[in-house]
DNA sequence: AGGTGCATGTAACAGGTTACATGATTAA
DNA sequence: TTAATCATGTAACCTGTTACATGCACCT
């Protein structure tokens, strides 16, 4: 009855679907203005696993060409929309993984600690180019934002003006023992 | 001259080594208890990986058996130490890589918002999980610290501790939403 | 006429995890 | 004696990225 592992790859597209993307190119070019900075996505992912979806009969697609540009527009069937459900319910522990060179570079920052500084300055200075473009979609997506993505988005702001915030005291405190 | 091409993986070795760890399966268990959460490793990484650091020259290793056990215990060389200098003085921008499920899962809440709230405690709960294991570590190293590691963790457990603390703010203002 | 955007797809590659295999030492 | 820990290693697998190939439509 339920269905045989649903990836997280493929709740992503579900959600996507969900949220009214039709086509591959169109979920991959959201998924660049949104979920990248948690989740990122490729067309080497996406076109193989709408195929997948569709032989599982989580989603149904049909040819609707634009002129003569071929186009495959796909939405949810019931099924699929039973299992991004129960994935949006299930409580098993969900995938997280991170990899950061920015802070093995601070963690390792004994064996070369006259430039401890200009690192945690780097990362901030990353952060903020971070900050100007979450500032940017929020803008840009102004009113006509669903409620998910929009808490996302701020909790993306908070967290990232949190980490500046803590950057810049940093580097004062280090600069001062320094002088000292 | 310059060594050809330095992977992150590599260079988490050699800092390992430069903070005094000797053996791959020292700096596994090391590893699991520090940068795990923004940078793991697994053995079948890290055993490969210090050969071919040895046959760059970068490490050097020899055989000190505990008893009839046998065992390779590695230090950098010149080489090496220059390598890691200059990966953490390199300002190529470094790699970020995150995927996190429960961020996607709030993301696409709106597909059933009723469960909105409980994926934000469900989040909450696992990051509270998180910040019990970094305290732990905090209490646990203690004194010995190096300066880098030392940061590192407290900028993990401030950040942990903001994001519980969105978590709780933003249960709040739903909850008062839905009782509207 | 030409560049940009829409649209689909895949093969080769890179990177990493899991599971397995092996065996000595030490503490209970 | 037996379980946990120390210690090393690899093969099979899985997931994801990059680079490439293709071609229409639309705007200037």
């Amino acid at each position: 009855m339920s269905s045989p592992e649903l990836s997280p790859t493929g709740s992503v597209i579900l959600g996507m679907l969900a949220l009214g993307k039709q086509t591959g190119y169109d979920i991959k070019q959201f998924v660049d203005k949104s979920t990248r900075h948690f989740w990122a996505a490729s067309y080497g992912q996406i076109y193989p696993e709408l195929k997948r979806l569709e032989e599982q009969g989580l989603i149904r697609g049909r040819q609707e060409p634009t002129g003569g540009r071929p186009r495959t527009v796909y939405d949810l069937t019931d099924a699929g929309k039973e299992a991004l459900h129960s994935w949006l319910r299930s409580d098993v522990e969900p995938l997280v993984e991170l990899r950061d060179e920015g802070m093995l570079k601070l963690f390792f920052s004994d064996t070369l600690p006259e430039h401890r500084i200009d690192n945690i300055r780097a990362m901030r200075e990353r952060q903020e180019r971070k900050l100007a473009q979450l500032r940017a979609i929020e803008q840009h997506a102004g009113e006509g934002m669903h409620r998910g993505p929009y808490l996302t988005l701020q909790l993306g702001i908070g967290q990232t003006q949190w980490f500046i915030d803590w950057c810049e005291a940093t580097e004062r405190r280090l600069a001062e023992m320094e002088r000292e």
